[in-house]
DNA sequence: GTGAAAGCGCTAACAC
DNA sequence: GTGTTAGCGCTTTCAC
């Protein structure tokens, strides 16, 4: 079906060797007369290389991965876009598979990329330790691994993300600034590590203002908008008086608007809704949601350079970025 | 590095077949005995098997790739979700690769994904003939491709679709029975058969309702947001009335939102914008995006369906398949 | 400058 | 039930 290094080799009357060198652009050891033929050959028997034999000869594949969350929020996007943009220029092709926010199938993705035998991996994880294992397993054997925006802590390996404590700060900040006093902290699940650093900062930015802590005033919520449609919903049934509402992201912030309008209450005017983490394009998806921007931009080129770097030093010890957030706070209202 | 069937071979005193046949659950060669101790082996020294070497053996990979313009719109990232859960059920694995919109990135996409030797590829393409050589080249060597959503017409592959017409059709109805008369045609790129589709059945609208059309009021228009933003600011300093406009996707509509914002213009009020396809989630995104829905999983599970069939069949004649547009439209106003 | 041979890790006849 | 052999497509010594 494809045409073989082989099959060249037999129509030219050469052996597979000189082949493969003509072919890999290997001058000094091969006559220009003869790379000239076995390109010319290459080309017209459409010849197209078979990286997976070269992958399996060189024990490489110049190939990194990256496992994502989600894509439904446009960080990933864009993150992935940068990433990829980044490491072409390095010579290296991307693979993406997604977890999906669940722990067995970013088990499966994460095996498809390491089964593939990828340089490197960059990951966001789904959950802090159910793979854990795997994730060390993958680097004991030196392969390097960088995890980024979704971090963990207790592996040696490198990883970018960005300061959430101080994020949180400056939305509640802003938030308080504006008169809002009773404050929805919407958890994101404790397995992320993202979510429970905010929980920390969410209690300690009421304190620094003076204003009580009411456990009430914290939902537990999954990631996506039914999930703020529902808690904020069953929140309004409960009675209980609130201001404004953080958000762990977009789509629950989306969840929560649903609901609140759906109540007849106005947004932003009555309640603000935050979310603690848009991109320049959803932040402006929805003009009622109060967002901070996180850097995609920095973040993939940290992420990039650590992998490029433990790739071409596996022994390098990892080192932990912490990319201050840009505490741009939009809104419309 | 890694431990290979060799390395447990050796270990146990067997041979690399036996070895090989107890891991690939051969039972009926291979003593129960035996299979409990490789499998155990295995497990202790950490044995992952090497996918690169066995596709290379069995010629094939096991694995769909699933080629995408890009990844902000809703849309993909339901389709790659949907299909891969599709896929995952019938024993194949996924390999997600991005053009960005860019014809040659496209081209590396393409070929990274034939590189790894897939058995077969869902592919929404970034232009109608850029790489037409590359995509008939893989399918002479009778691998499936199967085109979605941005399909191209020239080529013997299976492809689905949805109804661009009808959805133009309803969206346009909808407008002008809201009393709409001057409505903005914001095309998309006249190399994307989509784009096409649409602006022929823009105009075939306009005649059946008796309406003017007005050049005037096409415009050419990249496929993000500032591209709807420079078209509508533009039009806006022309001093052209218009009192809605139908964009090509959201991204663009959120530009024109932005525009007419920007002028002092209420939407949905004086100008409606309408985005021609969104999904439930993205529709919602911006509460002043009149929007049609698109199928994504029906359109998932008909790629998948087909992809699966050519890849059973190589020869089975390609299929086309249109869905009908889901005709709701979603407004909040 | 070119070829022969070995081998990457695995599977699949074919022996025994 | 298990081992031997050959080979997937390629690169890379090592000869010549």
């Amino acid at each position: 079906m494809y045409v073989t290094i082989k099959d060249i080799a037999e129509k030219l009357g050469l052996s597979k060797s000189t082949v493969s060198r003509a072919l890999s652009g290997d001058y000094l050891n091969v006559s220009q007369e003869t790379v000239d033929r076995v390109v010319e050959a290459a080309a017209r028997m459409g010849y197209k290389r078979n990286e997976l034999a070269v992958n399996l000869r060189k024990r490489k594949s110049m190939a990194v991965g990256i496992l994502v969350p989600e894509l439904q929020t446009a960080f990933y996007s864009r993150f992935i876009a940068e990433a990829q943009s980044l490491l072409q220029k390095n010579g290296y092709r991307t693979i993406i598979a997604l977890s999906n926010e669940d722990t067995t199938w970013e088990k499966s993705s994460f095996g498809l990329l390491s089964d593939y035998r990828v340089d490197g991996i960059l990951i966001s994880v789904c959950h802090n330790r159910a793979n854990i294992e795997d994730y060390s397993d993958l680097n004991g054997k030196q392969i390097p691994l960088v995890f980024f925006d979704r971090t963990i802590e207790d592996l040696p390996c490198s990883s970018v993300r960005s300061d959430e404590q101080k994020a949180v700060l400056s939305l509640m900040d802003h938030l308080i600034a504006r008169g809002r006093r009773r404050i929805v902290h919407m958890a994101g699940p404790d397995y992320i590590r993202n979510a429970s650093d905010r929980y920390v900062a969410y209690q300690s930015v009421l304190t620094q203002h003076g204003l009580a802590f009411d456990p009430e005033l914290v939902v537990k919520a999954g990631l996506y908008r039914p999930d703020g449609f529902r808690e904020i919903s069953s929140l309004l049934r409960s009675g209980l008086f609130f201001d404004a509402v953080v958000c762990f992201n977009e789509m629950q912030a989306l969840g929560c608007i649903e609901a609140l309008q759906a109540a007849g209450i106005r947004v932003p005017e009555d309640v603000s809704v935050a979310s603690m983490y848009g991109t320049e394009v959803s932040s402006l998806v929805h003009p009622s949601i109060t967002s901070i921007e996180k850097s995609v931009l920095r973040m993939a080129e940290e992420a990039v350079r650590l992998i490029l770097r433990q790739i071409a030093n596996p022994m390098a010890p990892p080192s932990e970025v912490v990319i201050p957030s840009d505490v741009v706070i939009r809104e419309s209202s």
